[in-house]
Formats: structure tokens, sequence, C-alpha cells
DNA sequence: ATAATGTACTTAATCGATTAAGTAATCATT
DNA sequence: AATGATTACTTAATCGATTAAGTACATTAT
């Protein structure tokens, strides 16, 4: 390994005139500097990033913890195509990314242990269970942290706009006809609760009366679960004419069922998802739902979470709301 | 923060006792140990593995290195399975996983550098252009590397088993009466090469005569791509009873294309996809498809790259080819 | 001519942990 | 009782880089 040391031998400086004039300090001649910098790139030098992280106290690296209770993690488009953009963002400013866990090895440690033990400049916490004792540890903690969809008090973090994505959703379908709704929801994380009361918050608003057999529980990006409530659905003596699914994938698995019970979408009912993943479009028929802005909400949280940590003394918490789009797709009839 | 300073003054015991305590070295009296353990978990004492890479000379970090033509990264499942389980083989071996990218912020840095830069212990390596240059340099370094879905001489490396794969499909569509295989491929990396040459090869061996025109080049994971070359084979005086798609992704795009043309699946055409995601086999009609063992490999490759890392003297470069699966599904029509 | 200022370096401490080598005390051996 | 071995530590160097403080020399000001 090449290191400062062989540079000021190879120049006839110290290592501290090295330093420098590798990180242009202004008390170093031109002429030197230059001289370095040319050694420098002659003996292939690299900086040490641990030696540096450890003497300056900045790693330029930044946690990112995907925690959900089906262990899928980041097998799931609207998780990896956030990761993919906070990977993008940071490394765009000068960060690396290194995924946090729970447990290394023989070491058993929480998520707070595990972002101090790699030195990490700061985390983004996207989570499928806020409550989790270890993930309030570590968002409450000294570490600069931007969560994902979920606000902690004084915290910074990134939401998507559940409410007006679900109200959206109600309003096109109530726009093309229907009044009789079905909402089959995900697992009751605090976005469920969100898109739930919206759901029902917007039926009220137009007077559409939700009976409690027509809201039914599943589990999120689970297409045999979703499947199953969408059997349940179909034997109510009073059907709906329209499926709410709790994400894109989970349509996919009523679909099935739909078929099953030779119901065809959308003639003979509509159905909508939620997320908006690229699949949802290229499916035939073409999905109606909304998506959410995964990619800047990415964006957004590495942006936020490294501007936290340049500049802690001034910074103040904020919620960044991220809007989503309606896409129409096909799988709303209009009944009109 | 806590150091082994702080716990050496609050036992009054030199720092080196402290580290070889909590390491577990021979040479402490037992008690003296506990004392040290107990206070060490009293003051809330956390290794820091900064400072303990830079004297032992090993990170305990992993890079992971996924690159690709089109930017999508790990949004592809199967990449995002790949990196999942290589993420959890990693982290039950006791090692993080950071990834490695071309330029940090403003530093420009090639592959290998990144990866010196963090000290990586070593580097799991996917990419869609084994020929890049920045590639070759990192996966011929000195750094312990594993690549997946392709060979570098003397290297370690693990490998989908893209002939046994073609040929299992291929032979799977003969069965069932087809005689006239089209094959939509992907970019022309070194597994599209093996795809198409086992494919030629089981078509020769099965005594298919495949005409040139039934051999198109789509891009992987692009519907739009795929729908065109659908389109084409549409458009050819003899079409083919059955057409083989890139990857399952792709197959949506063919199947609108088919729609549109008022092609029914499997009914007037049948389809084959490559891949085996999860999602191929919840839609309707389940796809037939050749399942790589996505999560196989990433585990293999995570623990050969651990192996080789800790016992680097007695290293043998090896290469493990993961077989896959074929999903039956309903997509091939039986035409005998 | 002398003091003040500026320039271009060097010295040395430091970040937190590890580890080879050294030491003092105890114990065993003959 | 003297020697050797063992135990349980401590000392000090080290990993690679940064940085406050110091220094030598040249330049400018009075």
């Amino acid at each position: 390994m090449v290191t400062i040391t062989d540079i000021s031998k190879a120049c006839g400086v110290s290592r501290a005139t090295v330093s420098k004039a590798l990180n242009g300090a202004p008390d170093i001649a031109p002429k030197t500097a230059e001289r370095i910098r040319e050694q420098a790139k002659a003996l292939g030098y690299l900086p040490n990033a641990t030696a540096r992280a450890l003497k300056v106290g900045r790693s330029y690296n930044i946690g990112v913890l995907f925690s959900d209770t089906t262990g899928g993690g980041i097998t799931h488009e609207y998780f990896s195509q956030i990761l993919e953009s906070v990977k993008a963002e940071a490394e765009r400013l000068g960060y690396d990314i290194t995924f946090i866990s729970k447990d290394l090895g023989a070491m058993s440690m929480d998520y707070y242990e595990h972002a101090k033990y790699r030195s990490c400049d700061g985390v983004v916490i996207a989570s499928a269970d806020f409550q989790d004792p270890a993930i309030v540890r570590l968002a409450m903690s000294e570490i600069p942290t931007v969560t994902l969809d979920y606000l902690f008090d004084s915290r910074t973090s990134i939401l998507s706009d559940n409410v007006r994505g679900m109200e959206a959703l109600v309003r096109f379908v109530y726009e093309n006809g229907h009044r009789k709704l079905a909402f089959i929801h995900g697992e009751m994380t605090s976005v469920t609760q969100k898109r739930i009361a919206s759901f029902k918050k917007t039926c009220a608003a137009l007077k559409i009366t939700v009976p409690p057999e027509f809201i039914r529980p599943a589990v999120y990006h689970d297409p045999r679960s979703s499947g199953l409530a969408t059997r349940a659905l179909l034997e109510l003596p009073e059907k709906p004419t329209c499926i709410f699914y709790p994400d894109d994938l989970s349509f996919l698995g009523g679909m099935s069922e739909l078929e099953r019970h030779g119901i065809s979408v959308p003639k003979d009912m509509s159905v909508v998802g939620y997320d908006g993943i690229p699949l949802s479009q290229v499916l035939r028929p073409k999905l109606t739902t909304y998506r959410q802005g995964a990619t800047e909400m990415g964006t957004e949280a590495a942006r936020l979470l490294i501007e936290q940590i340049e500049h802690p003394d001034t910074w103040l918490p904020q919620s960044i709301m991220v809007e989503g789009e309606l896409l129409p797709g096909s799988t709303v009839r209009n009944i009109g």
C-alpha cells in the first residue's frame, strides 16, 4: 500500500506537507504541491478512508437500514428503488453506503450499536415496524437519521403522501361510477392506518357507505394473502364493484383469484393497486394505481441526511412530503 | 465516545489489558477480564471498527459491485435477490457490505481504487459488461473477488447454469410438440452468448431447424424492446409457435404486443421466459420459465469470498455452477 | 537597521485499537 | 537456595492520515 509516508520520502518533504498539499492547504508552495501531486499519481497513491475517518471523526459513510417483517428486504421494488436512489445521491455527494443490520456474525448488537461500530455519519431508516425498540433507539439517538414513511418527534423524515394518494384513487374510482368499494389492506403499520383513514374519510366525503366487511386485512406484497381476502369478498352476499389492493404485487394474487371465479377485470370487477412500480404499467390490463415517488424519496432522504450531517449546528428537523401520481391504467371500468 | 482508554481508567489497568480482555487473550486473569467486561458494558463501550481496521489491516467489510448498462442497478429482481442473499450470508459471517461505484463525489476513481479507498477485504462483482477495463482491473487485482456469471482466468466465480437452463427450456417446449422456436435474446454479453449457443445446440440435437430470422436481438428487462422484437416475429411469413424471451420481465412486453395482435397465450402462441423471479409465478397465465438460483448464488458468492479472504495462502480459485430449476407454468401449449 | 509580517515548511501529538516485547511477581524444580 | 518457568500484567510502537503549534528564512515596514 502506498501511503503519504512513501510520497514524503520520494519528495523529500514531511508527511504533513504531503497531507496538506493533497488537501489543498494554503500554506504549501504551488510548485511543491504540484510535485507532490505528481509523485502521488506516479506512485498510485490512494487515500485511506479508514485512517482519515479515525482522525477527523467523519467516515463519509452512511448507513442504510431496511427492515421488514417478511425478510424479503430490498427485493421489493419499492424498497429497491429507494435504495438505488439513496445510493446514487449519496455517491454524488461523496458518501458511501453500508447496510445496517441487527447482529453481525458472533457479535450481537442492535441497529444503533452497529451504526456506531461502523462510524456511520448518519442513517437512512426504512422499516415495517417503527415500534421496534431497536429502531426507536437509533432514530432517537445522537446519530443523524432520516426516516422514510414515519415521523419521529423532532426528527427528519421523508413521507409518501398516503392520504392524498388514497384520496386520489377513491375519487378516481368514484368518478367512474363506483359506489361499492372494498379495501384490502396490509399489516397495521402507520402507513396502513393513514391509508385506511384516508379511504374512509374520502368515502364519507363522497357519501359512500362502506360496510365493515368490505375492509379486509391481508399482508403487503403477498399475492396469496390478497387472494384469500379477495375470495372472502366474493363470498359476500353483496359484492363490491371495485377492490382496492394493498399494493401492486398483491393485486396479482387477487387477479388470479378473480380469474378462478370466472370474473374478468375490468368487465366484471374493477381493481386498483398502490405503489405504481414499473411492472404495474406493463401488465395487461394495465393497473390503475398510485405511483409513490420512490426515487424522489430516496434522493431527498440522502440529500437531507447529508445536509444534516454537514451542518449539525444549524439543522432544523423537517419532514418532506413527496407527492405521487395517479396512474389511471385500465382496470377500473366506467359504470357511470 | 467510550473508548478502551475510558475502560482502562475505570478499571485501573492499561489499555493493552483492556484490549486483550475484550478479545479473550489467554494472558489475562479471569477475574480481571470479568471486571473489564462488566465495566465495558456499564460504560456502553462499543469497539470502533475503523480503528481496528487500521491496525489489523482487515476491515471486515466487503464491497458489492453491481453495474449494469441501463442504470437500473439493483432494482431488477434477479440482482436484488442476489444482493439480499450476499448481505445475509456476509452478515452471518461477521462482514458488512458497502457498495462500490465509479466516482465518489468530487473524487474520480475507478472500482479498484474505490475498493482500496474503503479498505474492502474483498468484492463481489456482478456486471453487465465484464469487458469494461475498470471491471477487469478490479477482478484481476490483488483484492479477493468473486464474480457472478463470468469467469476470469484463475479467479473465483459463481456461475448460473445458462447452458443447462436453456437446454431444459428447449427440451420442454420440444416435448410439447413445438418445432418452430424463436429466440429473443438480450444484449450480447457472455451470458447471452451461452444461452444462444445452448439454444442452437439443443435445437440441432433435436433436429430442429432455426431460421436466422427467428433469432432476434432485444434488451434485457425492457418490455418495450421485447415488444418490438415480438412484432417483428409476427410480421414474418412463417411464424414461430413458441417464443423464448430474454427474461421474465421482457415476457410482459411481448405479452402486450401479442394481445394487441389478438393472439392469446398459450392458445395461439406459446412463450417461455428466463430467471424465474417470484413474480413470474403469480402472473396469469403462469409463466413457463427457468429459475436461476439467485439466492444460492448470492450465498455462495459471499461464502467463497470470505473463505478466500480468511485463507488467502491456501486458496485455490474455483468456480461454482449453481443449478436452477424448470418452472413449467402454463404458457406452453401442448400441440403434440 | 530593526522589528513586524508572511511564507513554507517541520515537529509532534492525536484518533482508537492491537500486539510484540518487556517486566515484576509468584510458583515449581532440583 | 538458586534457577527456570509461568502468570499477569505494562510499555511502547504502530496502522495512515490530520492538524495545532513551532521554526527558519525571506520580505516588508518604520
